[in-house]
DNA sequence: TCGAATTTGATTACGCTAACAACAAAATCA
DNA sequence: TGATTTTGTTGTTAGCGTAATCAAATTCGA
């Protein structure tokens, strides 16, 4: 693929600069005209005008006054328009698909949420999937409330271009095609018009809800890793997110660290979820205490079951200290190899890695500062913030990039949607 | 550290056409106007009045009309001032210290190379390494050529910020300020005046120079290996280098892979370089037909045993097909993880692996096969193009970075400091 | 409580830059 | 040789951010 580079005009500053302020507003909520002047490094007059400009398309509110006890005529506040302006975020995890109305500034307006296998859900077959979603959608929508855009995240290989599912292990789906099934099956029957549909891997959308509203906020390069049936990973490198050539980066389950590990779902062995993951977790605490079978195929993931271990090796118990070392040990072997390819400023640790931060980061700094070449005081070791929200936020984030990135062109399309 | 994203003026507007301009001619050579207007969407008249600057700086030249034979009034060939606008590459490797002097447009002008213990060229001491870079400078450099910036690539990790060399094993340095170093005592004393001096590591100059001129042009998603010594690794990601938050991304040779595999100087075990690097194909290999002790300290590079022994797998050796057999095999199974990680559009092999990449695929490709989890037909496997120029022209690169990024400032700072 | 100082909002004029339009110039093609 | 096509050149226009100025609204000090 050739990029050219483009030159810039008249147009595109205008664009970028009202891309900067609708960006500073979803991100701090409201800020005063001078605040917003002041990080743009903008003029005041112009900050008025573009403020005007977001105004006329419904995106802001001019407000009341900053009184924050300085000197000086007090600065207007610009608000966002959070209940006016929403996407609509989907999840499609292991055992749970949810469905939230996330207005700008990233404020999760409204959310469902429901088990696999209740309530009339689906089990993993695509159809009562969908069905599932166009219900739990048509709940939550509003007709009045305008949606610029829907964002997915599924636990599975994802190509970002059309949103492809090219597979999907803990589904047990092969080529769906996501991205469309979504678009003409739930968003134009709920809503009545089109817009974009961004489908992407869950653990990306972690990284990239962490980083914009969680633990990994103002930094510019960082790995993130999350914990649950295999080992997602999302990377943001210099500020950006890492999508790879196609969508599939960040696939850091499958990098083999011991050879002499076990035979892996993959074909390979001894891969880092299989000696990091949940299952191997459960496998080395014993079985005699946890009522699922781990291999049992379709089962529900073991949360509970991990949680029941983390917390007995906080108590002091034995085996599931062993087995907490022997996770966090593989954990650190993994991650010393990421540390070292990407020299990251912090690490998020999300998913059951989250949730037992407290007893993995003790032999977690050990191993990382034997094996990472890097100054060990470099990278900062962090859990993640968003727990069982990352995903949507994620999603949700993604749906707004065309909005962020060019606000009058997505209002205007969309005014011309839905009048049709 | 937080990022504040500023808004755009004129000033921006005009720098960045203006750079998108002489960068279009730094790689392409030499355009005509309306090509030049065809690729940056921008009008004849834009185009007319930058070429006009750049002229004004003395970067580019009008020359003659582009006699293609098309139908029209022929354009106007805009051409690179290669031999008046150059930069100092320097590196600094294994076995050998060289410099350049390369032109913009990627030229290189003028090359000196000294092999250490040779010339009365120094062998790893600080000192005497900066007092071959200096004699070699001062052979190269014209006084009226005006010099806009100096790169140096070394075999060790590499602060971005400063050019401080944390530790490079290979030369036995540890904490040299290798940037400030170069900078006083190369770059002033010859030149007679200061200009930006970059430093990184040679195989993140490496891909950086495959990216411009060399295997990886136009891919913007790049996984470049290069086999020396250690394993040495760039990447491309989404257009830009990656450096990571310090500098030090890249540092693939200490990725676990064999926990069973041999003790590895950094103090791991079974690290990538230890069981897919030169040693380890020297030491499948035997040692009954190879001259050099591979553990020697401070021994040369075992280039032309590798190539011997990579011969020999040619021609049919079983020995020496087997030596080969595991490397590619180890390579491939930190490589799937990569892949993995990254997605690339392609993966660029140089060293060693270049060298040898005829009988490295087959196996390559069976692993990747194997491991990789994204479709197999996505990531193209390539040799490098540059060999043993990569490292200098990478460093030319970068020295040029400034210049290309705001050529009106860098052009007015350089008069004014030479006029000094 | 009142005036000085400070900071911001509002308005207007200005400068910079790219685009546009019209015409001239230089080639190819029939 | 004339029609056609493409590009260079020139003057004009439009968009956008900035600077300057004045008015407004607050805090601070006496």
């Amino acid at each position: 693929m050739v990029r050219i580079e483009h030159g810039s005009t008249h147009e595109a500053v205008r664009r970028h600069n009202l891309s900067v302020v609708l960006r500073q507003l979803h991100l701090q909520g409201a800020l005063s005209r001078s605040e917003l002047a002041a990080r743009t490094e903008l003029n005041r007059s112009t900050i008025k005008a573009l403020v005007e400009q977001l105004d006329s398309l419904d995106l802001v509110v001019e407000g009341d006054l900053d009184l924050r006890g300085t000197r000086g005529r007090p600065s207007t506040m610009v608000g966002i328009r959070s209940d006016q302006v929403v996407t609509l975020a989907v999840e499609i995890a292991v055992d749970s698909i949810a469905v939230a109305v996330v207005g700008l500034g990233g404020h999760v307006l409204d959310i469902r949420r429901v088990d696999r296998g209740t309530d009339g859900a689906a089990g993993t077959d695509v159809d009562d999937m969908l069905g599932t979603i166009h219900a739990l959608a048509t709940e939550l929508c509003q007709p009045d409330r305008p949606v610029v855009g829907a964002g997915v995240a599924v636990v599975g290989i994802v190509r970002r271009a059309d949103g492809f599912v090219h597979v999907a292990p803990n589904l047990g789906w092969t080529a769906v095609p996501l991205g469309e099934l979504v678009a003409s099956r739930v968003v134009q029957e709920v809503l009545g018009y089109d817009v974009p549909v961004s489908v992407a891997n869950e653990a990306d959308l972690g990284v990239l809800a962490e980083h914009t509203r969680g633990a990994a906020q103002g930094a510019a390069d960082v790995v993130y890793l999350s914990g649950e049936v295999g080992i997602g990973g999302g990377i943001i490198a210099d500020g950006r997110w890492l999508t790879g050539a196609r969508g599939y980066a960040g696939e850091i389950g499958h990098m083999p660290v011991n050879p002499d590990g076990l035979r892996c779902g993959c074909g390979g062995r001894g891969c880092w979820e299989t000696e990091a993951g949940e299952r191997a977790l459960l496998r080395l605490a014993g079985d005699a205490n946890r009522p699922d079978a781990p291999d049992a195929p379709g089962r529900r993931s073991g949360a509970g079951a991990v949680d029941e271990i983390v917390t007995a090796a906080r108590g002091g118990d034995p085996q599931a200290g062993y087995a907490v070392g022997e996770v966090a040990r593989w954990l650190g072997i993994g991650l010393a190899g990421l540390i070292n390819v990407f020299d990251p400023e912090r690490v998020v640790l999300g998913g059951m890695y989250g949730r037992a931060f407290d007893v993995l980061e003790p032999t977690l700094v050990e191993i990382l500062k034997d094996r990472a070449l890097t100054p060990s005081s470099g990278t900062e070791l962090v859990p993640a913030a968003l727990a069982t929200a990352a995903p949507l936020v994620g999603a949700a984030e993604l749906a707004f990039t065309p909005l962020l990135e060019q606000p009058d062109r997505v209002m205007d399309a969309l005014m011309n949607r839905r009048s049709q």
